[in-house]
RNA sequence: GGGCGCUUAGCUCAGUUGGUUCAGAGCACUUGGUUUACACCCAAGGGGUCGGGGGUUCGAAUCCCUCAGCGCCCACCA
C-alpha cells in the first residue's frame, strides 16, 4: 500500500469524529462497570474557543479517554451557561445598534430577544470543542437555562429560605452602573489606578475657621453626613462637636470623632458618605448619621446635586472640581494611586451603594466543605491551592445573590401587599397563591394580587450545583443516574474560578447531597503569550483556536499545548509549540510506513540482535508506563506526555527500530515484525488519549480484523521490568555514542565509511548491527563480573573510590573523629536505602545482600573506631 | 496590613524523606551528515557559584535564619 510520505491531519480528523460519534463510543449509560465521570467547566453559551478553553477540555480529554482505555464507564457531560450579565449585555449591545433601548421593551420582549441571540449563536463554542475531538457525552449537553436545570435552582432556593439561610437585606453592595446590576464581592476586580487626591476645605460654622479633608471623590461631598477626626488628634479636638459647612452646597453637618479614622492619612480628616463607603456608613451607624443616597442606577447624579443632577459621575467629579477651585475650596490636588474596583464582566468602575439584596449565610455551610479540602477528601492539584481556599473559606461573607437583570432565573418570591416584606417563596404563581392564602391575617387574594420578585439569581447560583442538577440529582435524588454518577471523580479548571464556583460547588456538594462532587480539583494556568503577557484582544496576542487547529491540526495543537503546562503554573503559548506537536506527529507517521514497507519473510526465527533489542524494549516501554501511570496519578500531564513523546521518539524510533530493521533489500522475520507491531500498537494506545486522531488513523491502517477502534481498546498493562536489560543496554548505548563521536571527531561520514568497507553493498544498518550486538555481548559479560564481584550495579564508581579511601584508618585521634562521623552517616544511608521500599523492590538479590553487608562491615568500621577514640 | 508561592542552562520548567537516577528534561543554539521510514530527519556537542549572604550537618538545590527580586489571593486605602 502506497502511504503518503507526511501526515495531513486535516484529511482526517473529521472521518474519525464521525465514526465515534456514529458508533456512541461517547456516550456512557449506567452499567455494572466503574463509572469515571467529568462535568464540563460550561463555557457562556454564547462564547467562542479561546486558548484557556482548548487547554482545560484539552486536559479533560485527556482523563476521559484514559479512562475509557482502562475500561471505567468514562462520562463527560458537556454543556453551557447562560452567563447572565455577559450575554445580557451583548444582547443589549446588540439591541442598541438595531435602535431599541432595553427600557423601552417589556421584560417579556427582551427575553424572547435574548433567546433568538442564543439560539443564533448559543452552543458554537460545543461544535468547536468537537473540532479538537473532545469526547463528550454529546447526548446529556445541558445549558443552566433548560427547563429542568432551572427547576432544580429554584428548588434550592426554596430549600436554602426554609431552613432560614437566604434573607433579604438592606446592605453596601457593588454597583455595575452599566449593568445596572450588583454584583457580589468576586465579581469586583481590583486594579492598581492613576488618579487624583483632592483637598477640600470646609468652613467651620458660626467661625472663620476651616478644616480640610482628603477625597478622591468630591463628586460626593453632597453625600457627606458629618466629617469625623480621630478622638486622640489634639490638632482637631477643638472642632469637635462643631458643625461645618459643605463648599456649593452650604449644608451643615458635624464634626464628629471616631477611632477608624487614621490621623496619619490626608489631613486626618474623612469626610462621611455613609450610603457610599463601607467603611464611612460603620460609622455613620455608630453616630446615627442620615444616608444620603446620591446616585442614579446609571450612575448619573440624583436629585440631590442642584444644578449637577442627571450628570455622569466623572464628568461631575471635573466640574465640581473647577467650582470648588473658583470659589477657593479647594486646597490642592495630588496625584494619587490607589485601587480601583471593576465589574469584572463589563469592566465599568463600581459603585458601593445601599441597596436591599438577596443573600445567603455563608458560615455554616461552608464549614464541611472547609474541611473536606483540608483532609483531602478532596484533593487539589497544586497543593498551593488548598491554603488560598482555606483563607476564604475561613473568612467567608455572605453571598449577594440577586442581581437586576432579566437573563436568567428569577427569583421565586411572591409579593402579595406592597410592603416588600410580606412575600411567599413558592415554585410557581399557582403554588405561591396557595401558600398566601393558607397564611392566617390575609383575606382571600387571586393571582393578579400577587407579582414576583424583579431580580434574577447570580449566574453562580445556578452552576453551584452543576454537578448535581446535570444529573436531576435536585428534582430526583433517587435517579439512577445520579446515583451512578455522583460524586464526579475530576474537575478541569483555571483558578480564576476557584471561588466563584469550585469553592461553592463544594459547598452545595455537602449541603444538598451530604457528599463532595468531585474527588480531584485540577487547576491549569493561564495562557499567555511567549512573552508572558495575557492574552487579551487589545493586544492581538491571542490566537485564533480554529485556525490553529487548521493550520497544525487538532492533535498536534493538543500536546503544543501540553508540552509546557504544568498544572497551576502559567503557560507561555507559541505556534512553535504546535510545530513540534505536527513534527511528532510526522515522525510517528513515518514510523508506520518503515513498518508498511517491509516484507515479511517466513522465517521463524529473528536474528540475536533483535531478540536483545526486544527484551531491552518491553522492559523500557514498562518502566516508562510505570512512570506515566504515577505523572496520572499526580496530575502531572505534561511529564506524562513528555514521556510518552520520548519513549516513542528516542526508545521505539532512534533505537528499537533502528536496531531491528531488516538490511536494505531483505525481508524481516515474522518474529520480530510481530513483536514490533505489537509494540507500536502499545506506543499509540498509551499516546490516544494525547493524540486521538493520529492514533486512531494509524491504527486503523494496522490493525488485526478483529479489533476495532482505537478508542475503545485496552490500556496496557505494566508488564515485567528487567532492570538488567535496561542497565545493560545503557552501558551498550554509551558505548555506540562513543564510537559515532570518534567517527564524528575524525570527520569520516557514515557514507564514507560505508564505501570503505564495502564497495559493493553500502549498508550502515549493517554496520551498526555488528556493532551492537558485539557490545550487547560484552557488556552483559561486563555487568556480570561487576555483580560477581560483589559490586552493586547502581553504585557509581566514583562514590565507592570515595569510601573506601575513607576506610583506611590513619593513626591521628583526631580524624578518627571524623571519620567515625562519616562511617555513622554512611551507615544512615545504607540503611535507609534498605528500607525504602522501592530501592528493594527493584534491587536484584545480589545487591541487597551486598548492602547488608557493607551495613555490616560499617557497623564493625565504627566499632573499632568508637574503641580507639576512647583509648 | 493578612495569607500563599516562586527565584536551577539562552527560554520554559523537573528535581519526593538531605547521600548513590544530583546537577536534569524539552525547546533553542553550535558542529557534522540525505541515493535506503522521516531535513517536519539523523548524530555529536557546548551551557548553570541551583537569586545573594550566613547557619545546621560527615554531607545541602533540598532543612533553618537573613537580605534582595518576582508573582498570586484576601482585606483596606479619605
Amino acid at each position: 500500500m502506497e502511504i503518503e510520505k507526511s501526515f495531513d491531519a486535516k484529511k482526517i480528523q473529521s472521518k474519525w469524529y464521525k465514526h465515534w460519534t456514529k458508533n456512541g463510543y461517547f456516550s456512557s449509560i449506567p452499567n455494572e462497570k466503574t463509572p469515571f465521570t467529568i462535568v464540563i467547566p460550561p463555557p457562556n453559551v454564547t462564547g467562542i474557543l479561546h486558548m484557556g478553553h482548548m487547554l482545560n477540555n484539552t486536559i479533560q480529554d485527556v482523563l476521559i479517554r484514559k479512562a475509557r482505555l482502562e475500561g471505567f464507564n468514562a462520562c463527560w457531560v458537556p454543556g453551557t451557561d447562560h452567563a447572565s450579565i455577559a450575554t445580557e449585555a451583548k444582547v443589549v449591545k446588540h439591541l442598541k445598534e438595531k435602535g431599541i433601548q432595553k427600557e423601552d421593551l417589556s421584560r417579556d420582549k427582551f427575553l424572547s430577544h435574548a433567546w433568538d441571540w442564543t439560539e443564533k449563536y448559543g452552543g458554537k463554542i460545543l461544535d468547536q470543542l468537537k473540532r479538537l475531538g473532545c469526547s463528550c457525552d454529546w447526548s446529556r449537553t445541558k445549558f443552566t437555562l433548560d427547563s429542568d436545570m432551572s427547576e432544580s435552582v429554584i428548588k434550592v432556593f426554596i430549600d436554602l429560605h426554609e431552613k432560614g439561610l437566604i434573607y433579604r437585606g438592606y446592605k453596601m453592595v457593588n454597583w455595575d452602573p452599566e449593568a445596572k446590576t450588583t454584583l457580589s464581592n468576586e465579581e469586583v476586580v481590583f486594579v492598581e489606578e492613576e488618579t487624583k487626591i483632592y483637598f477640600i476645605s470646609y468652613k467651620i460654622s458660626e467661625s472663620d475657621d476651616e478644616i480640610h479633608v482628603a477625597t478622591t471623590r468630591p463628586e460626593t461631598i453632597f453625600g457627606d453626613t458629618a466629617i469625623a477626626v480621630n478622638p486622640k488628634d489634639t490638632r482637631y479636638q477643638k472642632f469637635i462637636g462643631q458643625n461645618a459647612s459643605i463648599p456649593i452646597l452650604n449644608k451643615s453637618i458635624p464634626i464628629i470623632s471616631d477611632d477608624l479614622v487614621d490621623p496619619e492619612f490626608g489631613t486626618g480628616c474623612l469626610k462621611i458618605t455613609p450610603a457610599h463607603s463601607e467603611n464611612d456608613k460603620e460609622i455613620g451607624d455608630r453616630h446615627n448619621l442620615e444616608l444620603l443616597d446620591i446616585l442614579n442606577d446609571d450612575g448619573s447624579l440624583n436629585h440631590f446635586n442642584l444644578h449637577y443632577s442627571g450628570m455622569d459621575r466623572f464628568e461631575a467629579r471635573k466640574k465640581i472640581v473647577v467650582e470648588l477651585n473658583s470659589m477657593g475650596a479647594l486646597i490642592k490636588s495630588e496625584p494619587y494611586v490607589t485601587k480601583i474596583g471593576r465589574s469584572e464582566r463589563t469592566n465599568c468602575i463600581i459603585e458601593p451603594r445601599l441597596s436591599k439584596q438577596w443573600f445567603l449565610k455563608m458560615e455554616k455551610i461552608a464549614k464541611p466543605a472547609l474541611n473536606a479540602v483540608l483532609n483531602n477528601e478532596v484533593q487539589f492539584f497544586p497543593k498551593k491551592f488548598k491554603n488560598i481556599y482555606r483563607n476564604w473559606m475561613e473568612n467567608i461573607r455572605d453571598w449577594n445573590i440577586s442581581r437586576q437583570l432579566w437573563w436568567g432565573h428569577r427569583i421565586p418570591v411572591y409579593y402579595y401587599t406592597n410592603d416588600k416584606n410580606n412575600y411567599v417563596v413558592a415554585e410557581n404563581i399557582d403554588e405561591a397563591l396557595k401558600l398566601i392564602n393558607q397564611k392566617k391575617g390575609f383575606e382571600y387574594v387571586n393571582k393578579e394580587k400577587i407579582y414576583q420578585e424583579n431580580d434574577v439569581l447570580d449566574t453562580w447560583f445556578s452552576s453551584w450545583i452543576w454537578p448535581i442538577s446535570v444529573f436531576d440529582g435536585i428534582r430526583n435524588p433517587d435517579n439512577k443516574d445520579f446515583k451512578y454518577y455522583y460524586p464526579t471523580n475530576d474537575l478541569v479548571t483555571g483558578p480564576d474560578i476557584l471561588f466563584f464556583w469550585v469553592a461553592r460547588m463544594i459547598v452545595s456538594g455537602y449541603e444538598f447531597k451530604k457528599n463532595k462532587p468531585f474527588n480531584s480539583v485540577y487547576f491549569t494556568g493561564l495562557v499567555r503569550d511567549k512573552l508572558g503577557r495575557k492574552m487579551s484582544k487589545q493586544l492581538g496576542n491571542s490566537p485564533d483556536a480554529l485556525k490553529l487547529i487548521d493550520k497544525f491540526g487538532a492533535d498536534s495543537v493538543r500536546v503544543g499545548l501540553l508540552f509546557s503546562a504544568p498544572a497551576g503554573n502559567d503557560l507561555l503559548f507559541d505556534e512553535s509549540l504546535c510545530q513540534q506537536g505536527k513534527n511528532f506527529s510526522n515522525k510517528i507517521w513515518n514510523s508506520l510506513r518503515l513498518l508498511k514497507s517491509w516484507t515479511v519473510s517466513e522465517k521463524l526465527s529473528e536474528p540475536k540482535t533483535s531478540t536483545i533489542a526486544s527484551k531491552w524494549f518491553e522492559s523500557k516501554f514498562n518502566s516508562k508506563l510505570n512512570d506515566v501511570e504515577d505523572f496520572f496519578r499526580k496530575y502531572r500531564i505534561s511529564d506524562a506526555l513528555i514521556t510518552i513523546y520520548k519513549l516513542i521518539w528516542e526508545d521505539y524510533c532512534s533505537w528499537y527500530l533502528e536496531i531491528i530493521k531488516p538490511n536494505y533489500g531483505e525481508s524481516i522475520d515474522q518474529v520480530t515484525y510481530k513483536k514490533t507491531l505489537m509494540y507500536f500498537k502499545k506506543c499509540l494506545k498509551i499516546l490516544h488519549p494525547f493524540m486521538p486522531f493520529l492514533t486512531e488513523e494509524i491504527w486503523s491502517l494496522i490493525k488485526d480484523q478483529k479489533e476495532s477502534s482505537i478508542i475503545i481498546s485496552n490500556w496496557p498493562n505494566i508488564g515485567s521490568i528487567d532492570s538488567n536489560y535496561i542497565e545493560n543496554f545503557q552501558h551498550t548505548q554509551k558505548i555506540i555514542t562513543n564510537i559515532r563521536k570518534f567517527r564524528n571527531v575524525n570527520g569520516i561520514s557514515v557514507n564514507k565509511r560505508i564505501e570503505l568497507l564495502s564497495k559493493n553493498k553500502p549498508d550502515y544498518n549493517f554496520e551498526f548491527k555488528e556493532i551492537v550486538l558485539k557490545l550487547v555481548n560484552v557488556s552483559i559479560e561486563f555487568n556480570n563480573e561487576k555483580i560477581n564481584n560483589n559490586l552493586s550495579s547502581i553504585m557509581v564508581e566514583s562514590k565507592e573510590y570515595f569510601i573506601s579511601n575513607n576506610f583506611e584508618l590513619k593513626d591521628d585521634l583526631s580524624n578518627i573523629r571524623q571519620q567515625l562521623d562519616y562511617n555513622l552517616g554512611f551507615l544512615k544511608s545504607i540503611q535507609s536505602k534498605l528500607n525504602n521500599k522501592k530501592f528493594v523492590d527493584n534491587a536484584p538479590k545480589q545487591v541487597l545482600l551486598n548492602e547488608q553487608k557493607k551495613e555490616r562491615d560499617t557497623l564493625e568500621k565504627i566499632k573499632i573506631l568508637e574503641n580507639k577514640l576512647s583509648k
